[in-house]
RNA sequence: GGUGUCGUACCCAAGCGGCCUAAGGGAACGGUCUGCAAAACCGUCUUUCAGCGGUUCGAAUCCGCUCGACACCUCCA
């Protein structure tokens, strides 16, 4: 399969370090307020990747960190702890916080069909694996402490910023914050804080430098090389980790164990924008799953939407175009239900056009993960003749152990109706053979003022519930 | 100020030098079916890819300029 590597900037052949295995590392959500649905869409980018290579015959080691720890809006001793100022605006603990969060979290993965990582790791479990890579980093002469706090001396190291291709001279220039007078360099960061202007910072621990709290790029160094290994696979996050996360991960990671590289692969996802822009916790609309489902979508829906869009291309959301996927979702749904209908059991593929949907679909999400072009061999695939019913269920079933749409679930048409119900509609029948209109179409009202909708098929009427 | 990305028909969105007189979905409209609807199915929305130049036998795809949008350099997916 082929792979998109941010490190190169081009598609590139994937081959794992390891035969068969591939370990993959994802930066998971800072669990201080609820995910908006951009965020979402990463994590959703992250499972079509993660099943694409179980696809191609990999097996994957997927871990993902929740970030527990206050992380500062600033990345010197400034601004504002986010794990604190939550608390303090709900009036409770940190630690419930991230509690809370967190299962907020898992529940929107799960509605989304989103497989959960192999290791979910919180920063709070991993202090002290934190403290041993600084301790290394420390030894090998890449850190200082200034102000109370150890720095990474990015100076130290001479590719700082390959990922980002980050030109320093000009970046100094440009610099737009103030610049944290404790730092030898503007671009170094701290790996630990002891000293934080907010003296209400309920999260410290014991440290060789005094107590404190980690900086905010240790933790996925920490714990990623912890579950696997010190060179891996693959790291995914949002393209905006590039410049500075990832960034400096990579630094902190490389200067560490002195292996280079030291993860092969990097993916990123692009951001989900609206009319304004992106959509941030920080500013701009923020919208939950929960408040698309609290519309009447379904998670599903967009999960759908994401799909019809390249993961490396901004994705305009509007309720316009929900709606679209929306629509969409549920002709699908349709199809789904009739073939089931039509063929109790998928069946082996045996003619050649079902055969070749097949190779179409392995092919569009295996070239970097085309997920449009894979809806569109699947729609084809629904539309072509050729195929029998019974292969369209095999295909189908295929299809969704990447999508994820939750198509191999769907029921044939299910004849609902309570006695009462089915009564009004043999009524109706009676009263269109009778030609009174009149009173079937009063029928019909009644059972739509009831939730359902009447199918009228060659084989007699049946009742359907409403979405 | 610096660095990138992008602009595709009514909407979302693929395509990234010749299978493009541009996938797929949605919406809309017309038709078949139906007492009428709904659903389903069929068809139409195709000489056009922001604009203007250029390169080429050939450009939505490459180059230049103009206009517009977005992102990153600050916590952010």
């Amino acid at each position: 399969m082929r792979l998109y590597n941010t490190m190169s900037r081009s598609v590139e052949e994937f081959e794992s370090i390891e035969d068969g295995h591939v370990g993959m590392y994802c930066c998971g959500p800072t669990v201080y307020n609820f995910a908006h649905i951009g965020n979402l869409r990463t994590y959703i980018f992250e499972d079509i990747l993660k099943k694409t290579l179980k696809l191609n015959g990999y097996e994957v080691r997927h871990v993902m960190n929740i970030t527990d720890v206050g992380h500062l809006t600033g990345d010197g001793d400034d601004g504002e702890d986010k794990m604190n100022a939550s608390a303090k605006r709900e009036g409770k603990s940190v630690w419930d916080i991230a509690a809370f969060y967190t299962d907020a979290f898992m529940n929107d993965i799960s509605r989304l069909n989103i497989d959960r990582a192999d290791i979910i790791c919180k920063a709070t479990d991993h202090i002290a694996d934190m403290i041993e890579v600084i301790r290394i980093l420390e030894k090998k002469g890449h850190t200082y402490v200034s102000g109370g706090n150890v720095y990474f001396s990015i100076d130290t190291i001479d590719d700082y910023g390959k990922l980002a291709r980050l030109n320093l001279d000009e970046l100094r220039e440009g610099a737009r914050i103030e610049v944290d007078s404790f730092k030898k360099n503007p671009k170094d960061f701290v790996l630990w804080f002891t000293n934080s202007k907010f003296k209400d910072q309920v999260m410290t621990w014991d440290s060789p430098w005094g107590r404190g709290y980690p900086g905010w790029h240790i933790e996925c160094t920490a714990m990623s090389m912890k579950y696997l290994g010190s060179q891996f696979d693959i790291h995914c996050g949002g393209i905006d980790a590039i410049p500075v996360h990832h960034t400096n991960e990579i630094a902190q990671s490389e200067a560490a164990t002195g292996l280079k590289p030291w993860v092969k692969y990097w993916c990123h996802g692009e951001f989900l924008i609206n009319d304004k822009g992106k959509m941030s916790k920080s500013s701009g609309e923020f919208l939950t799953l929960e408040s698309l489902i609290r519309k009447g979508y379904d998670a599903l829906d967009y999960r759908y939407l994401c799909l019809g869009a390249h993961y490396r291309s901004q994705l305009k959301f509007s309720y316009e175009a929900l709606d679209h996927a929306k629509s969409a979702r549920a002709a699908l749904t349709e199809k789904i239900k009739a073939l089931k209908a039509e063929a109790e059991e998928a069946s082996e593929l045996h003619s050649e056009n079902a055969k070749k949907y097949k190779m179409e679909f392995i092919d569009a999400v295996s070239n970097d993960l085309h997920t449009p072009q894979a809806l569109a061999v699947m729609h084809s695939m629904l539309k072509d003749g050729s195929v029998s019913s019974a292969e369209k269920l095999n295909l189908i079933r295929f299809f969704d152990s990447v999508l994820s749409l939750s198509l191999d679930r769907i029921e044939k048409e299910e004849r609902v109706g309570s006695d009462e119900d089915i009564a009004l509609l043999n009524e109706r029948a009676e009263a269109k053979k009778a030609k009174n209109y009149q009173r079937a179409d009063e029928i019909r009202a009644i059972l739509a003022e009831r939730g359902y909708s009447i199918k009228d098929t060659p084989n007699g009427s049946f009742l359907v519930k409403n979405l």
